[in-house]
DNA sequence: CCACAGCTGGAACGTCTGTTCTGGTACTAT
DNA sequence: ATAGTACCAGAACAGACGTTCCAGCTGTGG
């Protein structure tokens, strides 16, 4: 079996074309014309050459049923992840969303796209994102507007970044969180604030932060 | 104008059942098997009615000649777009891999993968990925580890964070970027460091900053 | 020279497919 | 009752479309 021939080639650049701007695949004399060629069936000759090399895809009998296979195609969306974007937390304000549980990203408002790597392994229904509000967490390297990436969870680690949930003030924050015997600490990671002391019955971890991603 | 009804959501939902599974859109016969409806025509009148409402398109005269609109739409920025991780960038530290022209990612050792949000409406080649080392840009809120996106650029508006290559040195660095007259100041973004000064012709702006991410 | 494989041109065939026409039902407002 | 609107059923038409057949053109190896 040779090379792609020229005329392959062009066939799958025009493929590549049309379907980016139509959305569908062209016919057999959609092609024909495209690539200045004479004949539908040195398309066709050259459809078949290109499938049995494995480049594209073809239903029989069915008018415009090529597809791009492969490396040809475009990358699809089994690579990414659409969290939905809850609301937005603030250092300490009142909490705008606090119903984080089992948020549908096909209902949510708004979604944030990411690709497998951010979430690492983790299972889409246990990650969500934030807007974060505020400078709080300025000195954790997550300034207002950015996007943290939380994956649920109802415990963390001492020192781990974490939404959690003050029951008495009903509000959530995002801020370090330290067990300190039957208190909890939760340390803003800004210089010029206090850290916060709260009975650890007062308070839920509701997430980790997994990923902090900021556009410039 | 009704709402959609109830056999046109059906349609709507066999639409995207179909295209994701064939890559092509549906004949009206196939719709009108694959959602039980008794004719053509009442195909053709919920198509028409679908698209007089403008969640479809249709290309008259042409075989499968539907497009989802809007929201209906696969979003584009389920897409991902591959960028090479074209090497590590430092402190003033000597460059590692200065050639970030025309790198294609197929041939990247590392790629990092993006979401079509996260790179804007930028051109794929021109954008590429450093992994950030050392912790001169701290007070930016880039750490240590950290991965910048970049856009190529040759020259970038004062105070915008910027890969600059520094002739002399032979060195590229992350820097905020600032003219002054006919010198250039490099200011790292850690309070402990100060700006470096040099000629503004010794020096060649590279890329700027376009997203950073952050993995905890 | 011939044989053969890879490829091209042109045309025709039969099915697929969008469109349209006619007639019908159900419901609402006048 | 009448008119109007929204929707459905069936059939038929014309063009779009994939497929196939055949003749011819190239280049290569014997």
């Amino acid at each position: 079996m040779k090379r792609r021939s020229d005329k392959q080639e062009r066939i799958l650049d025009f493929l590549r074309d049309f379907l980016t701007q139509h959305d569908y695949p062209p016919s057999i004399r959609d092609i024909q014309a495209g690539c200045s060629i004479s004949s539908t069936s040195v398309v066709d000759y050259n459809l078949k050459a290109l499938e049995a090399k494995g480049l594209i895809q073809r239903d029989r009998e069915i008018s415009r049923g090529i597809k791009l296979v492969g490396e040809e195609r475009r990358p699809e969306s089994e690579y990414t992840i659409r969290v939905p974007l809850v609301g937005t937390i603030a250092a300490g304000q009142p909490l705008p969303v606090p119903t984080t549980e089992g948020v549908d990203p096909d209902f949510a408002d708004e979604t944030v796209a990411l690709t497998a790597d951010q979430v690492g392994g983790r299972h889409r229904d246990e990650i969500y994102a934030l807007r974060v509000k505020g400078t709080s967490m300025i000195d954790a390297l997550i300034n207002d507007g950015d996007i943290v990436v939380m994956e649920r969870a109802q415990a963390v680690r001492d020192g781990e970044m974490a939404a959690v949930w003050v029951k008495d003030a009903n509000e959530v924050t995002l801020k370090k969180f330290y067990r300190e015997g039957d208190r909890v600490r939760l340390q803003p990671m800004n210089a010029t604030m206090d850290p916060i002391y709260h009975a650890a019955s007062n308070v839920q971890v509701q997430g980790r932060v997994v990923t902090a991603i900021r556009a410039m």
